[in-house]
DNA sequence: CTTGCACCCTCACGAGGCGTGAGGGTCAAC
DNA sequence: GTTGACCCTCACGCCTCGTGAGGGTGCAAG
């Protein structure tokens, strides 16, 4: 029988001889026999065994895991690997969506704010309304339901055209407001109070009635509360939920 | 000024007070003072400061980087982010092929093996030939040069349909050598020898000239010793190196 | 047989980014 | 003044090894 040392082994396996070590003090890969001299000696079964372990690490699968996994067999391992084929695929996803928050900032960080109103605001629409509306339900009581049943309708009634018109406006507020904190302007100056008075009024229509100060400072806390809107807003610019919220808060302030 | 204790700010930030201490003690974010009671409170400058390191942590930039990143201006946070954003690349890529090794796997262990001959057996053709070659030279010396020239005419000089006949008899012969592993056949028995000598055959008909049993042996040890190779043949099956590489050792074993 | 060198062993700390108590002050409202 | 809800500071744990320190072992050449 060929006996491989700790050096042999981790040479033709790839890994290091201290991962060796570790995974013998885990329990996860004992060696075939340890000599007098306790040396560690391991065998063809046991780089089987290593290779299937390098195969689900790969996967980041804890090694844990690993160690209950090869206890099964392959029914069961199919199962195991379904499920973390989802997990990979979730974080597939979440690096293509990391990648597109990246190219959006780099972009408004150049100046080059072409983006399609579609792409930045589409937030905004279909699936993510019902997922805010059990939010706000939730958070401010069956009062809100009213509030928004009336919102929805609104924003149903509206060709695509005025919506895409809505959308600039909201657009063209929000990239004032991201000027002025990149200017340093006081979120609380006359400057941002006017335009914090069209996105008031473009909240207004939105939804489709006044939208008194008590309101519009806890769409404010909405806004600071929720991650969308905040991934929303730091995708603008860093720091603009607090800025944008700040300046909403003052003005309804100064109406109260 | 509004102060914002530990937990407000972990609140509307979204993070957890553990966090808020762990920046403070690493310095990362300090608190804009400390009360006489030893409270930390934040302003909004702070808040802001949170915002942008939270965005950055989001691409799995650690926070001594993100400390660096901080007190760089915009035209550097952009290179920085242009390059973190091809770790995300490569990482998304890295999860595709992972996932795709997960579906290889699944259908080699329900028996499904329709797989088309491209697929896997694409790592032996075109821009991969440059790397085995390299590795080879590196491992075995300048003598290498004279083969591996030799089997890339071999390879170029066959037609298409040469290939693909070629691919297949290998695919064939894998597939009988891993239902051989999987049925627990001693790598070493006659009915494995059969099979090998195809393989050794086929290995001739690649280089194009005939396989000596020390070449032979030789070539295990690369499929042993090359991770590209070990990849390969453990999405075969689990095993597949070593059953392969003690089967090929074995047959050079009794012809010399 | 000695010398040397490559290999083997067992501790044991460190890193990253916090989670999770333990043990004990502080603040605000009733 | 008494409750809670906060706040604080240690300090260990998690996970997978990397990286020494300090010291024994095996094999070949001189």
């Amino acid at each position: 029988m060929k006996a491989l040392t700790v050096k042999q082994l981790a040479a033709i396996s790839g890994v290091t001889v201290r991962t060796l070590h570790h995974y013998d003090e885990i329990g996860l890969l004992k060696p075939a026999y340890v000599g007098e001299n306790g040396y560690r000696y391991y065998e063809r079964e046991q780089l089987l065994r290593l290779q299937q372990i390098l195969f689900h690490r790969e996967f980041g699968i804890p090694l844990n895991e690993i160690a209950e996994l090869l206890e099964l067999d392959g029914e069961d391992q199919v199962g195991l690997l379904l499920r973390h084929r989802e997990k990979l695929e979730a974080e597939a996803r979440r690096y293509a969506d990391l990648i597109e928050t990246i190219d959006r900032t780099i972009a408004g960080l150049q100046g080059q704010d072409e983006m399609k109103n579609a792409d930045l605001y589409k937030g905004f629409s279909a699936e993510k309304q019902d997922e805010y509306e059990a939010w706000l339900v939730e958070r401010y009581g069956d009062r809100m339901k009213d509030d928004i049943a009336r919102t929805k309708k609104a924003m149903a009634k509206m060709s695509e055209a005025e919506q895409k018109a809505a959308m600039q406006e909201l657009h063209d507020v929000e990239q004032a407001l991201a000027e002025g904190l990149r200017r340093g302007v006081d979120p609380a100056s006359d400057a941002v109070e006017r335009m914090i008075a069209r996105h008031r009024a473009w909240v207004a229509a939105a939804w489709d009635r006044p939208c008194t100060a008590e309101a519009y400072s806890g769409l404010a806390d909405l806004y600071l509360s929720h991650p969308d809107f905040v991934k929303r807003y730091e995708t603008i610019e860093p720091g603009f939920t607090d800025y944008l919220t700040t300046a909403m808060k003052a003005h309804a302030a100064r109406q109260a």
